[in-house]
DNA sequence: CATGCATACTCGTATAGACGAGTGGGCAAG
DNA sequence: CTTGCCCACTCGTCTATACGAGTATGCATG
């Protein structure tokens, strides 16, 4: 005889009610993954099981499963099955992570930061040029045409989860150890610093949405997973910007840490 | 004759590749879009037109819409067709605003902002109460069992952006105005430093992730809009949490600015 | 002129079937 | 024992069809 169905853990449809059914199967399966009845990698009845289960079409079951991956709870391996989606193991990013002291090391903060929490950490795609500003770029740089951009992406245990690129003037960088691929220990804010550009404060702008096609290429996004658009201008003690930070993280990755004065 | 179909602005399939025809269609209205092509609002061509353009069953044409809807680029409406989406007017939060220069006046923080930038401002589902404390509530506050949970949901022109709830210990809240449905002039913040409880600092924790149906529902959220999740804490001088406010906001409404010292 | 209905067009839901392609296990051949 | 193939199972893509339900428009009726 034939085994218990996995789902046999779900309960049936109500075909009285009004909403509609590849919904209410959504719902369940919702609820049972809630419940803990389906854990955390673990797989969900295949759709052939479900459309037994049910009795629906197999395209009703597939629309039910596009909903769970639009919520970003499940995601389907091809030829494997569907599983439930595992939380991944969240970066922290406090207020202080560019206070100076943090900046006297000579590794990268990122490197040493993945460090202390046993991480694998890695820079790659690392492109630095020279090129034209974009309209908001040359806003917030205070009207510069053309600026030096170092773009670059990190990656954590060989996930990749942030993909930045610092835009700084070329009054400034040309022809400084800023514009090398490697800018030396403490990063780029401390050659910023030693070339008499003492740091004041930096703003930052946050957004979320949903990812570009291109973003979910780099950061290999699963389906159902918003970035967090992080815009950073930092300014010397002159009041000047010397550069402008625009980052996308994988916002599965991510908990950004704030500390505001009550004054 | 037949007039020209809107989809005479969009180029034909091609079959040698490998991309998925659904996905080339979506492709191909997705730079329709980011070209200006189609504006925000405007209606793109109806499932049937693009049926006929492409020369592909319906659900192929539906499975292209429904990459969009994901990527919050289109939304549909019920026997009106698919529309671009406009970006809704954003709400900014700069980091000063629990300073206290901005308590002072009578109004809400929230309907003064408002008022400043010409929208029209509401708080409504209100509700005030005593309950137990969650596992993750209790340890922000302090291991406290019991709070008193002050819940609001604030719109802008009629539309949902923000529901927040509000924590605070029972020995400092209870039978003072904060437990009042309108706890007066500056918000509980004033009430908390009239209390003795002068504020410190404020910190804030930020994801963003897609939201739950629940929060689909109470802010009325398009799909593949993402909710950006805040959680507060804020600290008298003291050094002892005094408040934890939860809040859940439409993405595609607020930009969140932060100051940070380089210190 | 105003009301209300018919109708055409829109997207929403659901079925049934077909083939393709990735994965993994078992079995047969070497 | 190892290699390699076949097969069963999985999700991915696509077609064709049907009916339901919301919207808007125009026309007929009062």
């Amino acid at each position: 005889m034939t085994p218990a169905l996995p789902s046999g853990q779900l309960g049936d449809l109500d075909p009285t009610s009004d909403r509609a059914v590849f919904r209410q199967i959504a719902d369940q399966l919702r609820e049972a993954i809630d419940r803990g009845r389906f854990r955390e990698g673990e797989k969900l009845p295949s759709e052939a099981e479900l459309v037994d289960h049910y009795g629906v079409s197999r395209m009703t079951v597939r629309n039910s499963f596009s909903i769970l991956q639009g919520e970003g709870l499940v995601h389907a391996e091809h030829g494997k099955g569907v599983f439930v989606r595992p939380r991944p193991p969240v970066r922290r990013l406090a207020s202080d992570r560019f206070a100076r002291r943090h900046r006297e090391q000579g590794k990268s903060a990122f490197i040493v930061e993945a460090d202390t929490v046993g991480s694998h950490a890695q820079v790659d795609s690392l492109e630095v040029k020279e090129e034209k500003a974009s309209q908001d770029i040359s806003t917030r740089l205070g009207s510069v045409r053309r600026v030096l951009a170092r773009r670059r992406r990190y990656l954590l245990d060989g996930r990749p989860v942030e993909f930045a690129t610092s835009y700084l003037p070329l009054d400034i960088a040309r022809g400084t150890q800023i514009a090398e691929p490697n800018p030396g220990p403490g990063g780029i804010y401390a050659r910023l610093e030693e070339l008499g550009h003492r740091l004041d404060h930096f703003e930052e702008e946050i957004r979320a949405r949903m990812p570009s096609p291109d973003e979910v290429k780099t950061l290999r996004l699963a389906s159902g997973v918003p970035v967090i658009h992080l815009i950073r201008t930092a300014f010397d003690t002159e009041g000047r910007a010397v550069e402008v930070c625009d980052t996308v993280m994988a916002a599965d990755a991510y908990v950004l840490s704030y500390q505001l004065p009550a004054t």
